[in-house]
DNA sequence: TATTGTTATACTCTATAACTATA
DNA sequence: TATAGTTATAGAGTATAACAATA
């Protein structure tokens, strides 16, 4: 089937399936292009949620993640030998620790956020003035079906 | 920023690279849930090119979805050995191989299909008829930029 | 006793290099 | 000589199980 011809619910979940599977691949694959250190997925996502977050736990982390406290144990000694990150005894529980960014885990993130949303932003000037109020009005509702 | 206020384009590419990643990260966790068979990411992908193009070589398959031949050779055995494959000898060139998938790897691909399919129509009931009309005009355009 | 985090160990996936068979 | 595919081997990432420190 084409997107052209979108008629039922289970249509339109099969087009939405393609293309954002498709997009969201394309998006990813900004992150290796441009010299940046080389991060995994997970050290990523770690490191992008003590930017939102600050003094997370590891076990925080690695219930956020979705994986296992050993994985999570392992990268955050990646970004803690890269300097991304440091660790600081929690205020209360002495068995916890509490993780913060440094400046370089930040700019780091921020980097990689402006790579991938430089090379969307330029996908979105080929588009027409049209095309473009489309998304605009389709932004929410994606981010809405996202968070269920 | 909140989806409410996309003004620029720079605010359209944040707004639809956040729903769009936390998007397809949602319909790819629907294959693991349901007790198919586990099947890694190039191995699923090797296997969906053979559904679709019969007869793909490895190089073929290799070149499609960007891996080593080396790892495409692990994963053909794989999914050979769990009989979702079957070679046959290329009709010209001895050095090379002819892949088809099997009824039951056809079988297996139509299954992940529908569950991740499922999932979002589900979502999608869950919103307003507007809500999905927006996302109606909308898939042909993601599908476009999806292809840039 | 239960919980947090780490260490020990094994498995999976991927890559590079070397090899075999064929063109 | 070059190409298609495989085998050998190593590196990165994740998981389960066992352990230490603290609650």
């Amino acid at each position: 089937m084409t997107t052209s011809q979108i008629r039922s619910d289970a249509d339109l979940a099969i087009a939405l399936r393609i293309a954002v599977g498709r997009l969201a691949r394309r998006i990813r694959a900004e992150r290796a292009a441009k010299g940046l250190p080389e991060l995994s997925d997970t050290q990523f996502a770690a490191l992008a949620a003590l930017v939102r977050h600050t003094a997370m736990t590891p076990g925080e982390l690695a219930e956020n993640e979705k994986v296992q406290p050993p994985s999570m144990t392992r990268a955050i000694a990646v970004l803690e030998e890269r300097g991304l990150l440091t660790r600081a005894p929690h205020p209360r529980d002495k068995r916890q620790v509490a993780l913060t960014a440094t400046a370089a885990g930040r700019s780091l993130v921020e980097q990689v956020r402006r790579l991938r949303e430089a090379w969307l932003a330029r996908r979105l000037r080929e588009l027409s003035a049209q095309e473009r109020s489309v998304l605009r009005a389709a932004a929410p509702v994606l981010d809405k079906l996202s968070q269920s």
